[in-house]
Formats: C-alpha cells, structure tokens, sequence
RNA sequence: GGAGAGAUGGCUGAGUGGACGAAAGCGGCCGCCUGCUAAGCGGUUGUGGGGGUGUAUAGCCCUCACCCCGGGUUCGAAUCCCGGUCUCUCCGCCA
C-alpha cells in the first residue's frame, strides 16, 4: 500500500511511477477524491462529537430537570445526525481502503524501464552450460527410469500438476532442502522458521496477494484459512501489527515450507515434468530491516541465493526484472535463474529458482510492521524482502538434467554428499 | 467436542454507566541530589487520524477515535447487551 500522504502531496510522482509499471493511473484520482470526502465528513462529524462530548459532560451536573431533559433531548437529536454521517464516513472510507490496496507498488528509481520481459537484464551468468558428449535426457525420463519420480501415480491420487518423489528421488529433495538450510543458518546469518502453511486472510493481504490474486490460492471455506502459496507470507507476517525495537533489525528469516497454488493462469503450460505443480516445496528468506539498508539487503539476498547454485555447482544467471516484469508488491526485483539441460528434442532453458525483492515499506504498511528508530521515536515502517533461497522443483530439475551420466545415472553433487549419506551416484534399483 | 474463567498502556494490576486515555507499582527517559554503588527527589513516558499555524513528513495549538475485534443500548460505555477471535483450567479425543 502506499502513503495516502504521498498520494496526495505529491501526485505526479505517483502517477509518474504507476505510467513506468504500465499500469493506470486514473484510480489516483479516484482516491484522491475519496480522500477529500472522507476528509470533508470527518471535520464535519468530528466537531459535531465534540459539541456532544462537552455537553454530555455537563448533564448530570444540571440540577434543574427540565432543562436537563431539554438537552438531553438536544443530544438525542445530535446523535441521530452523527450516526447517519459516521455511516458515510465508514462507506467512503472503505471504498478509499479497498482501491488503496489495488495500487501496485512504486518502481524502485533503479529498476530499469520495460515494456516487456524482453527489457528485462541479465545482470552476470556464472558458469557455461555442460557440453554433453551424448544426447541428454529431460528430467521425467531419467526420473521414472531411475525410479524416483512417479508423475503417474501423483495424477492417479491427486490430479494433473501432482507427482511422487520416490526413494533416493525424495532423499535427494530432502537433503537439498537440508543443505539450504544449512548454508543460510550458518554462512548468511539467517534464523529458521518453521511457519503454518495455512493462514488467515488478513496475511494475505499483507503481503499483497489479495486481493488481486485470490484466483491462485486455495481457500478452505469452512475454517476460512487459506494455503500459502509462499513461505513469504506467514513469516513476513510474523511481526504484522508490531512495533519492534531498532536494535532487533535486520532480522533475516529462513524457512522451509510446501507451496500450494492452484496456477489456473498458466493452464496448458509446463505440464510436462515437475517445473509447475500444484504443490511445491521451497526454501524462503525474508528480511526486516531499516529503509536505508534495503537497497544493500536485496543485493546480499539476491547473492544469498545465488551462492546456493554456486555451491551445487550448476550454471545460473541473475536478472533484473524491467518495470513491466515487477510483481504487484514489489519495488525492485532481480530473479535468478539456473540452467536446465533439458533435451528430449528440446533446447534447454533457464529456470526460475528463485525472485528476490525488495518492496521497501509496500507490505510492511499493509501489515503493519514497524519499529522505533531510536528511543522515543516514532514508529516507522521497516522494509521488507524476501527471496526463495530455493524452490524445490526446479533446483532438483537442474541437478538430475545437468548431473546425469549417459547410462541414466545422477551424479551427486559434491555439496549434497554429506546430505545423503555419502551417496555419490543415484543409479536406480 | 463438552463445562467453566478471562482479555485494560512496555510489564504487573485497579477500575461495573458521568471530568477515565485510564489509579497505583514496576520499567523507560530527562533533570536534581549524593565524592563510587545503592537509595532518594522532581518531571515525563501509548497509537492512529483530522483541523490550525509553520519552508517543514520539526515544533506548537485544537480536536476525534482506540481499554482484544465488530455490532447494539444510552445524552454519555473500559464499564451494560449481542456476535466473533484468542488465552487459561478441567473432562473427552488425538500424531
């Protein structure tokens, strides 16, 4: 959400960042009409309130009862026409709340301008493609060759987009997700969270997931919870409503969750392999911290994550996304893709892994996240990030693809030995 | 799931319809005093919004709202009524 303040001091610039996003900006005006009503109403029955306060105040000390009931009366009559305009006031209010939280964030000044994911940047690409010696396979080949994914028998139990890991397939995920852990708790100083996968409303809209995204997320009516599509929404929720103190920042969270999102947008696409499902699991940071460190914190996130490929030994490249390409919430964002060798008659590609972002003070204003930057301050809202560090899928799509062997058989990364008892080569029963 | 109790400021905890944005204590901050430390003394100390005055998102002044959340009763609600959420105790069930 942005300041109302902003919105209405310096209007220009709010347009002027909304025209690079591409995204209109007559809903500006919208809300600063709303504004300017809710304003006008609130002097209006404010002064009115207080007429009724002092009066109220007096009452029982009339002695003459008469006179008492004839104010007493006065004030009846008052209260009738503070209700009906305490009434418009709350209508125009939430009409003005409901379009506050339709406006996307501001780009970032460094965020550069794109009309398209064409003017997205690579930013640097650390390692070249393997050069194979024989025809490589796609990852749902090696996969049910070797007998660690079943996609059969996930769509048999649960429908299309469901797969199973099976054996050393799923040791190999569960000591990726071991190893990430590991590497952000230990060499980046993050702290680990184990968070509810389903959450109330009201987180959602924190993080700015609803109310334009519902569509992608699974709802349980009957508790009114709802799944998390990201490990970024229950934890940066964990200080939403909060004053923290200036000395607990940065906080850097780390945490592993499943992922559900029900990707009725991309129907029809990704359908092969386990690139897009219905669940996932994933790697999440997340970061609190004071504004004037958020443009360095996203750097050191985006290289957080980056160090995880690093170390798996796998090609990748970083990318600054263009102003066309920004999430809804966020300010600046860099995603950091990893080389997919793919084949089966197809070129291999780049594969999402991780987004990381910088959304300044957009979610914490939403979520109510602030802190007191010195001792008797006022509060402030603190800057949030967050950046898969990585998903699940895609990074164990990238070790079978780029670590197999012509028989079929996965080499294991030298990182991940330790994680897997030492195993070194996956090569089916 | 059944029965009961409760939710007040950073914390403890008063307050059951009228000057209560809230006693008292603790803690915090500022100052005084004491040649250390401790104690003592005085002051101050929540959040958000609106209006005014300022170059000011600095001060200052006025004002409204907030005692878990949402409704209601009343001239007036922390206090009464209804709904919700959460916490605790006992029983049941359970990974």
């Amino acid at each position: 959400m942005l300041d109302i303040r902003l919105i209405r001091e310096q209007t220009d610039f709010v347009k002027n960042g909304l025209n690079r996003l591409g995204a209109p900006t007559d809903i500006i005006d919208t809300i600063l009409e709303l504004d300017r009503r809710k304003r006008r109403l609130l002097t209006d029955v404010e002064s009115l309130k207080g007429e009724r306060n002092s009066v109220s105040k007096t009452i029982p000390r009339i002695t003459d009862s008469a006179e008492r009931e004839r104010k007493i009366a006065e004030m009846r009559q008052l209260g009738e026409r503070i209700a009906s305009l305490d009434a418009e006031v709350q209508s125009v209010d939430a009409t003005l709340q409901k379009r506050m939280l339709e406006v996307p964030n501001l780009p970032h000044e460094g965020t550069p301008l794109g009309l398209n994911e064409s003017d997205n940047v690579v930013v640097r690409q650390i390692g070249d493609p393997r050069a194979f010696d024989f025809a490589p396979k796609p990852h749902w080949e090696l996969g049910e060759k070797l007998g660690i994914l079943d996609i059969a028998r996930g769509v048999k139990i649960s429908g299309s987009r469901f797969y199973i890991l099976k054996g050393a397939g799923a040791a190999l995920q569960r000591a990726l997700i071991a190893f990430m852990l590991d590497v952000h708790i230990r060499e980046h100083g993050y702290t680990e969270v184990y968070p509810p996968f389903m959450v109330r409303e009201e987180c959602l809209y924190g993080t700015g997931n609803l109310p334009k995204f519902g569509d992608n997320l699974y709802h349980d009516v009957e508790d009114d919870l709802w799944l998390i599509p990201t490990a970024e929404v229950p934890v940066t929720n964990l200080y939403r409503e909060e004053i923290l103190e200036a000395d607990l920042l940065p906080i850097r969270h780390v945490a592993y969750s499943s992922c559900f999102r029900r990707e009725r947008m991309s129907a029809g696409r990704d359908v092969r392999g386990i690139k897009r499902g219905h669940q996932f699991d994933k790697v999440e940071m997340v970061k609190f911290v004071e504004p004037l460190q958020s443009d360095a914190e996203l750097e050191s996130l985006v290289a957080d994550a980056e160090d995880i490929c690093r170390r798996l030994e796998i090609p990748h490249r970083v990318v600054q996304m263009c102003t066309a390409d920004l999430s809804f919430s966020a300010a600046m964002k860099y995603d950091i893709e990893i080389w997919a060798s793919r084949a089966g008659g197809e070129e291999g590609e780049w594969l999402e892994v991780s987004s990381c972002s910088n959304f300044r003070d957009f979610q914490a204003r939403r979520a109510g996240i602030r802190y007191r930057p010195s001792k008797g301050a006022r509060p402030e809202y603190v800057h949030t990030l967050n950046g898969s560090g990585l998903a699940l899928p895609r990074t164990l799509i990238a070790v079978i693809e780029n670590y197999q062997n012509e028989d079929g058989s996965i080499t294991v990364p030298a990182a991940l030995k330790p994680y897997l008892n030492g195993l070194c080569k996956l090569e089916g029963e």
